[in-house]
DNA sequence: ACCTATAAATAAAG
DNA sequence: CTTTATTTATAGGT
């Protein structure tokens, strides 16, 4: 039997202590966003099975690569996000500097109401007004052109392209925010 | 020296292996809420930190009370996904189920592109268009209004509600994406 | 990708 | 909120 004294070169295996700071090591930092990340969604799917709560993560890389994690789906909880502003459920939380995270989405509907109010005053001071007709010839954009110069083609297209922007923002954000917009009937 | 032989009455306290399946009681739903997001948001905010990754986690607990964590901010992060669409970095995860969630914000651009596409082909089928003008009382949708009863102040309304529209959208969007759309110009 | 020792998270009780 | 006992996550190595 043989007992070898070893000369005390610790094999220091196992979880070491780290402190929570950048890592510069590139492919370090790759194998614990690897990790972590997995970890952290881990978490997050038992957090949303245990108790009964919608949770999305988003992430990116360090590279710009895109991970995300959601229950039931990570765009049906942003939705929910985005289209809560007018609840009062808003709490914000702090980051790991201790500052608050703020949800800005807050203000939107009384924005809105504010622009649909500055247009029922800009209503009031007009009775009639005179119109003119004339082709345009697709120079510049619609907004630098003074109105007066658009044809009922080209407000046909205004019309469309607007349904169209407005349907495709509502099905984007999936959203009926903005269904009770109607930009002055 | 005294050695007191416990009759077995263990007491049993400390961490006890749990399942993950919903949790019926409401108090330790709630309290298992409570410190399981904090515990996450704490990852979270390691993640970002030793990775140099940016995070966001929108969480609404059982009760509909909305959480969210960000690094920088929830917000900018949700921006950075909704708008990658026409990257190529897309990558989705498993959630407890195992099922892949899915980002549908991918072919937005491409809806776009289709929707001016069609203006265009509109814009080639009229040569000149008639007009006539009219004050409109203010019944009924826009939309729903035949384009001729429309007169140049609700044009100017429609022109005004739509810049307003527009910006309200680049900017709750925090977008580039929609800049290039013009509405036929 | 897998292993192992250890740090960190946390379930239950006070 | 605090403590305690234990499970779970994971840093570093292979």
């Amino acid at each position: 039997m043989e007992e070898v004294v070893h000369t005390e070169k610790k094999k220091r295996t196992g979880k070491r202590k780290i402190e929570i700071k950048p890592i510069i090591n590139k492919t370090s930092k790759q194998v614990t966003f690897s990790k972590r990340r997995t970890g952290l969604f881990k978490k997050a799917s038992e957090l949303g099975l245990l108790c009964g709560s919608e949770i999305a993560i988003i992430t990116f890389s360090g590279a710009g690569k895109l991970f995300s994690f959601g229950h039931p789906t990570a765009d049906a909880v942003i939705h929910r996000y985005i289209n809560q502003s007018n609840c009062i459920n808003v709490e914000n939380s702090n980051d790991d500097n201790g500052n608050y995270n703020e949800n800005n989405f807050g203000q939107l509907s009384e924005q809105y109401k504010k622009v649909l109010s500055n247009i029922e005053v800009e209503k009031r001071k007009a009775d009639v007004a005179p119109s003119s007709s004339s082709s345009n010839g697709g120079l510049g954009f619609w907004w630098d052109q003074p109105i007066d110069n658009l044809g009922v083609f080209e407000l046909e297209q205004l019309k469309n392209s607007l349904e169209g922007f407005r349907d495709e923002i509502c099905s984007r954000i999936g959203s009926s925010l903005f269904d009770d917009i109607d930009f002055g009937n």
